[in-house]
DNA sequence: TCCGAGATTCACT
DNA sequence: GTGAATCTCGGAG
């Protein structure tokens, strides 16, 4: 299964280079696509969170450049995927200028193409679909992103967001405080589809 | 050089 | 609800 216009609806870079809220907001609705032994397997994202740099004492970012973080501080549109709790990878949308270390974490995904390849990636064996990608390293996971994908241009051909033709019109948006951090817990950057059932579990404030 | 915390998930009590 | 999986970085010693 393979669609041309997956490809043709892919986001430019300008779309990423703008606020990094903004950027966050407007993902909701996007369709994230992974390119896998030539099929197209994808999900409708539902729930991110934005990363705001230096100024943000819950980012990666915050204490400046770092081996693990230099993704972070390219120009938008890369995909920043790190490695946590020692065993799990999560994946950033980079946003904003270069050197600004801004990112947007895709933190749940509604399925959408290739279940089948994402049930197995995952290992699942019961039948909750609902929870197949509800977890940014779920994400990971069932997509096949791991380090060799750290860095990876969205605007290339492997790992792309695409616009969603019957989400033109903006949805209903709802936001809150962040999911697992302990620091910056007065920003509510977390963005997510109020009601939508493929959001994490995590419902903080 | 060592130690604790971390943008998590899952199995088990 | 609790603990284990065990990588990366920053701060203490």
């Amino acid at each position: 299964m393979n669609s041309p216009w997956l490809f043709r609806n892919k986001l430019p870079r300008e779309f990423y280079l703008r606020g990094t809220l903004t950027v966050a907001r407007e993902l909701l609705g996007k369709y994230l696509v992974r390119r896998l032994n030539n099929e197209q397997i994808l999900g409708m994202i539902v729930e991110v969170e934005g990363y705001l740099g230096e100024r943000d004492p819950a980012s990666h970012a915050y204490r400046g450049r770092t081996r693990r973080n230099e993704v972070m501080f390219w120009a938008g549109g890369y995909l920043y995927v790190y490695f946590t709790y020692g065993m799990h990878f999560c994946s950033n949308v980079v946003t904003g200028a270069e050197g600004k270390g801004h990112a947007v974490l895709i933190r749940a995904l509604e399925p959408r193409r290739g279940v089948g390849i994402m049930r197995r990636n995952r290992r699942m064996k019961n039948e909750e679909q609902t929870q197949l990608l509800s977890g940014p390293a779920k994400i990971c996971q069932a997509l096949q992103i791991g380090r060799g994908e750290n860095g990876t241009d969205l605007c290339g051909g492997e790992i792309w967001i695409a616009e969603n033709p019957d989400e033109r019109v903006p949805r209903r948006i709802a936001r809150s405080t962040r999911v697992g951090v302990s620091k910056g817990r007065e920003h509510r950057w977390r963005f997510f589809l109020p009601g939508n059932p493929y959001v994490s579990p995590g419902r903080p404030a």
